[in-house]
DNA sequence: CTGTCTGCAAACAATTTGCATAGGG
DNA sequence: CCCTATGCAAATTGTTTGCAGACAG
C-alpha cells in the first residue's frame, strides 16, 4: 500500500493529514498497537488524542482497520488487510505478536451453534505467556 | 460447597460477613458475572463497589475467582473451581456462556512457543454471536 | 463557500486508592 | 486490643463528547 490518499478516498473518506499519517503509520507498523503507542509514534503533525480515536473508529466501521480488546482496558488496533490470525501476548510487558493456527476453530464454530443455539459470528483466540526478553 | 466460612479461612482470610455473601453469591450464581452485576445481586448487606473489587481481587490472587477480561471496559468474575474452559458472549446483551473444546489448544500452546519463542503459560478463546434470544 | 474534521477541555465509565472508622480473631 | 476490612469520596485511566474554529473538496 502506498497512496494512501487514494485509499482514503475510495472508502469515502477526505484525505486530510492527518487519517493519511494515521494510515501510513498503521501500515508501516503491522502490528497490534494502542491508542496511545500510536499518538506517541505520529509526532509529525501532532494529533490530539480524540481525533485519533474518531480517527480509528471510523476506519474500523470501514473494515480498514481490526480493534483488538483482550484485556485491561486498553484496545490494540492493526490494519485490516491480512487474513483472520490470533495473538500471543506478553503478560510482562503487554508485547504483542500475530500468529496463525489450523482453521479447526472455524468448523468449531459450527459445534458450538449446536450445543448453545448461539449464532456464531466470530471468535478470537489468545495465548498468554512471557515473550523472549521478559523470561 | 456450602461452609463459606471453613473455605474462606483455609484460605487465610478472615471470614467477614461482606467475603461469605460474596462467596455465596459467586457459588449460588455459577456463571461468568459482572462487578456491577454482584453488586446488584447483593443487596442483603449492602456493599460498596470498593469493597467488592477488593475482595475479588483477593479472591482471584488466591485462586478461588477467576476474572476474565474481553472486550471493553468491564471484567466478568467466576468462581474457579470448574475445569479450564470458554466462552460465547452474546454481541447484542452482553449474556456469556461457558462452552468447553477438545484439548488441541493446549497442544497448539507448545506449537506457538516454537513459533513465537514465549513461554506459553494461558489461553482464551471467545466465540461472539447472538444469543437466542437476541437472533 | 460549506460541510466535515480537528483541537481543546470537559464528560464518562469502570476500577482503584487514601483515610478514618468498624469489626473479626 | 490490634490489625485488617470496610465505607465514603476522591483519584485514575482509557475513551468519548460538545463546541467553536480550521480545512478539504
Amino acid at each position: 500500500m502506498k497512496d494512501y490518499k487514494k485509499a482514503l478516498q475510495s472508502k469515502g473518506f477526505k484525505a486530510t493529514q492527518g487519517r493519511e499519517a494515521v494510515l501510513a503509520l498503521l501500515d508501516r507498523n503491522r502490528k497490534p498497537q494502542t491508542a496511545a503507542g500510536i499518538l506517541a509514534g505520529m509526532r509529525k503533525p501532532k494529533m490530539d488524542q480524540a481525533t485519533l480515536y474518531r480517527i480509528l473508529e471510523a476506519f474500523e466501521r470501514k473494515g480498514m482497520v481490526k480493534k483488538i480488546e483482550f484485556k485491561k482496558g486498553y484496545a490494540f488496533y492493526e490494519i485490516a488487510d491480512q487474513a483472520h490470525h490470533h495473538h500471543v501476548i506478553c503478560t510482562s510487558c503487554n508485547r504483542m505478536e500475530d500468529i496463525h493456527l489450523p482453521h479447526e476453530l472455524e468448523d468449531q464454530g459450527r459445534q458450538i451453534e449446536k450445543q448453545t443455539k448461539f449464532k456464531v459470528q466470530d471468535h478470537t483466540v489468545e495465548f498468554f505467556g512471557l515473550c523472549p526478553d521478559c523470561k
